[in-house]
DNA sequence: AAGGGAGCCAACCGCGAGAAA
DNA sequence: ATTTCTCGCGGTTGGCTCCCT
């Protein structure tokens, strides 16, 4: 009796993924789109369960992901959600595009949880911690999170079209005063604000590549150069890169290439996915390490991707 | 230079919800 | 109505990297 295991665990591998694996899953999942994530190990001949491969799919190859740090409108974004929505990292993620609720909770736990005790506000209740208390991680009685309270009632609707302008319509009345602490304290020291015109894509002096970067601001500030250089080591970064830029046809047809011919995928998908990777740090340290000028070819994975249903991706694979 | 602790994040685990049989 | 199966969510962990001593 009991629950039947999601998969047969016997010899699945787990632990980080091979630029093999991501190869195989990202392959399969562009030939099958994502059905039945049971049977996709089996398919796409991964000695993983279903639901890691799904993980994975989700949470690191997705090609609609955003990388690096929140921005900063990101980060009031999760807090405000957070105050109305509670633990629900995934509602959380659905208001956040290119967001994962993995990563949103990691951050919410390493970054955002720490600030808000240093700025003496419960992360848990987000009002203020009780002021006969000097010590910040004082203990008090667990209470709901607002949204116990209110949010079955009005779930927060927030569209698309509204969010990068209308920020400040957004924000509730502990939003505004969160704000203004954010904007005084840590925000600005911690997380660095980039305008952005300051925002340079890693490359070799290609000036259109900057441009492009310049296009979209909402999540430029990732380019903050604090973060870990973990995705360089990261087997799929690696792969990604060794992936496209050992592909001949596009490697060579982008030689020459400069964004001009990017002009035919003049869609906002990807806009976001080059600003996704012009300015995170996916391919950041490694380019830096050997020194490469900024491949344009990468590019090309994010839309490649994205379009599953274009029989051109699967050339690449 | 080496060791240890802290920080960070990808990945795992277990559970619940909903769909299908 | 009940059972079984699949998917998705949230909490937690393991291991890598960085920083400090």
């Amino acid at each position: 009796m009991g629950r039947q295991p999601c998969c047969d665990k016997v010899g699945l591998k787990k632990g980080p993924w091979t630029a093999e694996e991501d190869k195989k899953l990202i392959n399969f999942i562009l030939t099958n789109g994502q059905c039945c994530w049971r049977a996709v190990p089996k398919l796409a001949g991964l000695l993983r369960c279903g639901k890691s491969c799904r993980l994975r799919w989700t949470n690191y190859l997705r090609p609609d992901l955003k990388r690096g740090l929140l921005s900063e409108y990101e980060e009031k974004m999760v807090i405000d959600l957070h105050a109305q929505l509670g633990n629900r990292w995934s509602k959380i993620a659905s208001h956040l595009p290119g967001r994962t609720d993995n990563e949103i909770k990691n951050h919410w736990n390493t970054h955002i949880k720490k600030k808000l005790k240093k700025l003496g506000i419960d992360p848990v209740t987000h009002k203020p911690l009780s002021n006969n208390t000097t010590h910040q991680n004082q203990i008090k009685p667990e209470q709901p999170p607002l949204q116990e309270q209110e949010q079955d009632h009005h779930e927060p609707e927030i569209k698309e079209a509204e969010k990068p302008e209308a920020e400040d319509q957004f924000m509730t009345p502990l939003f505004e005063s969160m704000d203004t602490i954010m904007m005084n304290g840590f925000c600005t020291d911690e997380v660095p604000i980039l305008e952005p015109d300051e925002i340079l894509a890693p490359c070799a002096g290609d000036a259109s590549t900057s441009s492009i970067a310049t296009t979209t601001s909402s999540s430029s500030s990732s380019s903050s150069s604090s973060s870990s250089d973990s995705y360089s080591n990261n087997p799929s970064s690696k792969f990604l890169e060794d992936l496209l830029l050992s592909d001949s046809e596009w490697s060579n047809d982008n030689n020459n290439n400069n964004y001009s011919s990017m002009a035919l995928w003049d869609d906002d998908d990807f806009i976001s996915s080059l600003d996704m990777l012009l300015n995170d740090d996916y391919y950041d340290s490694d380019r830096k390490q050997q020194q490469q000028p900024f491949d344009a070819s990468l590019n090309q994975y994010p839309r490649m991707i994205m379009d599953s249903s274009e029989s051109w991706a699967y050339g690449l694979f």
